[in-house]
DNA sequence: AACGCGCCCTGTCCGC
DNA sequence: TGCGGACAGGGCGCGT
């Protein structure tokens, strides 16, 4: 669920109330939302007393650095939240798999409909190592339009499908993949490597700027999503084309339409991203 | 070896 | 009201 602007989001929120504090105890309610190399007993005795120094993000996932020097990330899946416990909203939480209770009482609470997260322990130099699999990231100066299109010509996957690889570009989920092709009016089943230069440089400012909108606009809600208070994000309204089949496109008011590719719903206009290669 | 598919799990919504 | 199926923002492991 929650792409670069919500981990984003989350990241902002919660270094501003969780670093300096000591974790000083640990509860693992449901374990199978650690790494599978981590017990729930070994997980806890590296934790606890451990200090949050700082919070940050990679991609899609939240970045707890330590100390002693250790890294935390968090990978949110489809429903994960972080939340800190003296939030109004914290008691609505039902499925809360990890809770790091910290010094003074409070708590920071990992909850998790699906499960579909993961949280992993790593050195500094495992995370770094670990890094190297993960792609560009979207806001920084490397990302330009000449090392995306670098990277599109070597696949012949949709651009869609494409877009959500986190080898490639760290941080793209189904709901920005979309609303960036729109932008930039390519059509999501063209494939990677059929797209020229002028083209792709579109696509890397749609992105530049679909994500740094959604961040001003503290991220998506459309069922799960929250903030580290708890709160859902504001960008809900601004979608163009996802999770809007049939209604009309904001550019020529013809009817949005969707398809599937790899199993997961693409949204576009037809009319707008009309440069379909036949399939 | 790049790529697509099924699956992990729970909840919600829609048609019958 | 109940029930089955489709669907959901992600990512891994597998087979081809």
């Amino acid at each position: 669920m929650p792409e670069l602007p919500e981990a984003e989001t989350i990241a902002s929120d919660l270094r501003a109330q969780v670093v300096g504090s000591s974790v000083v105890d640990v509860r693992v309610p449901f374990v199978d939302v650690l790494a599978p190399s981590h017990t729930a007993t070994a997980f806890r005795e590296r934790i606890r007393r451990c200090r949050i120094r700082e919070v940050g993000r990679r991609g899609k996932n939240v970045v707890l650095r330590l100390d002693p020097d250790q890294v935390m990330v968090v990978n949110l899946g489809m429903t994960g939240r972080l939340v800190v416990s003296d939030s109004p909203a914290a008691g609505q939480l039902r499925h809360i798999a990890v809770r790091f209770e910290l010094e003074g009482g409070r708590a920071l609470l990992y909850d998790d409909v699906r499960r579909f997260g993961r949280i992993e322990l790593f050195s500094t130099e495992q995370w770094a190592e670990r890094q190297t699999e993960l792609g560009l990231e979207p806001l920084s100066d490397a990302f330009d339009g000449a090392a995306l299109y670098a990277r599109t010509q070597r696949s012949r996957s949709p651009i869609r499908n494409w877009l959500l690889d986190q080898r490639q570009v760290a941080g793209i989920g189904n709901i920005y993949a979309n609303e960036a092709l729109f932008r930039a009016r390519i059509h999501p089943a063209r494939p990677a490597s059929s797209l020229g230069i002028r083209s792709v440089r579109r696509l890397r400012d749609a992105l530049v700027d679909v994500l740094r909108e959604a961040v001003e606009s503290r991220g998506t809600t459309l069922n799960d999503y929250r903030d580290g208070n708890g709160e859902p994000g504001n960008f809900e309204p601004r979608l163009r084309v996802y999770g809007r089949e049939s209604g009309p496109c904001p550019r020529c008011a013809r009817q949005i339409r969707r398809l599937v590719l790899s199993n997961r719903s693409a949204f576009f206009c037809p009319h707008c991203q009309r440069n379909r290669v036949r399939t």
